[in-house]
DNA sequence: TTTT
DNA sequence: TTTT
């Protein structure tokens, strides 16, 4: 359920190597800082240009893949929701952050070889994911297909 | 997984009650019709207006809760993607069909009282899923939390 | 000419009436404050809401549509990029805002009637339009139809 | 002005090489074909594929600028709307089709060197702009900057 | 600060 | 066939 509608859409390229943190249930979260550019002619014909930084956050899964095969330079297809948070800094002031929830992810222009970082591993290249998470103690392959998100083999597909 | 994004976003009006049907396993298929109206000026400063008949569908619970709170009229946010399909009509001639296959699905403009059809019932106004289906023989209420969609409740929100 | 997609689409209410402000030249700058909740169960099986406010910047001939029929409680649908800003505060500290910057604006779910503020003017309703701006010294029924966004009349519709 | 929402938004393979046609004014008309795959696991466990080949239309400039710079296999997104056509075959049957009429277009993927039939050319890579077409008897270098959709310097960018 |  |  949700009322209204949070959705971004973003094609980009990586600034950096993704930063890879796990939490104390053992779940990735990973952070992508991604640079958009968008160019314009002013009045004098002059060409402007103006780079916009979105900080992407994956988690479980999605973060993992995202890890294991992002490097800095690679373009990338980011879905997700915008999300605005405040904390307050270690000089007692307030703070704010906005990041980019990615629940979907797709390496785009081929490349796609591992990053330096990436164990050896089973999964498919450039598969994406909504939910799904690390979910210790439940090992990926007991999953029943029917959680994979399709709600039955009976949808022509 | 998937290699390509197929997105389709429409908000749009029923042009007809939802029509619900149920596979043998007991899954609901909901087909709506969507019209999304854009109007332009021609040279001669004449307006014109072009409307875009859009075949939705919606599967397992989404198309329930469609079935339920949608009527002709009713101004919807639909997020899914296009599929054409090809069959072969009784004539012997090959037909297609386009359709836009429903993964999120929102009522607009308040209102959302039920339609004569709907049954009395215990879920939420509004309510939209991914996947989920109908899942015959498993109640909903035995669903762990984790299958919602959520990976983890690690995850800051 | 861009490198990158930069898009976001919302659909939410505003939180308080359209600001509505002046550049020198006459442009009409409009800022919306628009609420989307998003609803989750965590593990125990209790809801869980969260609602991001964005700042919803609307610049020229969009912006005065915004300001005359908005107002605070209204569902509005907004699609438009991620700005970030950076300036410095009167403290001297370093500050940061994110706005979306619409490029398209339309009302949701009937009603529609003016606001309070609205001037009596001779636009459509619902209207939403990309750039155009409010081009001091240049009447709007100046314009050839051609710049209203469409190529040639050749284009079928 | 518009009721409703149809926005499609596409990231897919080149099928083939685009088609580029003219009107009697002039302005160009390309068509591209470009594949989306979505992938699922069925209940056994085997993955399904699924392709959808749809049917994109470009318009003006930036149907010259697909002619110029895409070919078969290239990675493109894709923004626009659908529209549903209908026809009378000779035959006398009806027929139907479902184009996605572009109004954004993003070569993907680096590369992007001209195709064969690229003449010698002045614009940047990768340009899109949405409307503007051909607009025969009026040099682009004749154009105010305004109308390439800013409305107003004064904006920040 | 909105909305259901 | 919807809607404004």
């Amino acid at each position: 359920m949700a009322r209204g509608i949070n959705k971004v859409i973003l094609v980009g390229n990586l600034g950096d190597d993704p930063e890879v943190k796990y939490t104390q249930s053992g779940m990735a979260v990973t952070t992508l800082r991604l640079a958009t550019t968008s160019v314009r002619k002013d009045r004098d014909g002059n060409t402007q240009e103006r780079t916009e930084w979105h900080r992407v956050k994956l988690f479980g899964k999605l973060g993992e893949i995202a890890g294991e095969y992002l490097k800095k330079g690679r373009q990338v297809y980011i879905e997700g929701s915008i999300r605005y948070d405040k904390f307050t800094g270690q000089d007692g002031q307030d703070r704010y952050i906005t990041e980019i929830i990615a629940d979907e992810m797709q390496m785009l222009g081929g490349g796609g070889e591992r990053s330096e970082r990436a164990a050896g591993g089973e999964r498919g290249y450039g598969s994406s994911q909504r939910g799904g998470g690390a979910q210790p103690g439940r090992a990926p392959q007991q999953k029943a297909p029917v959680e994979e998100g399709f709600p039955d083999d009976d949808i022509p597909f």
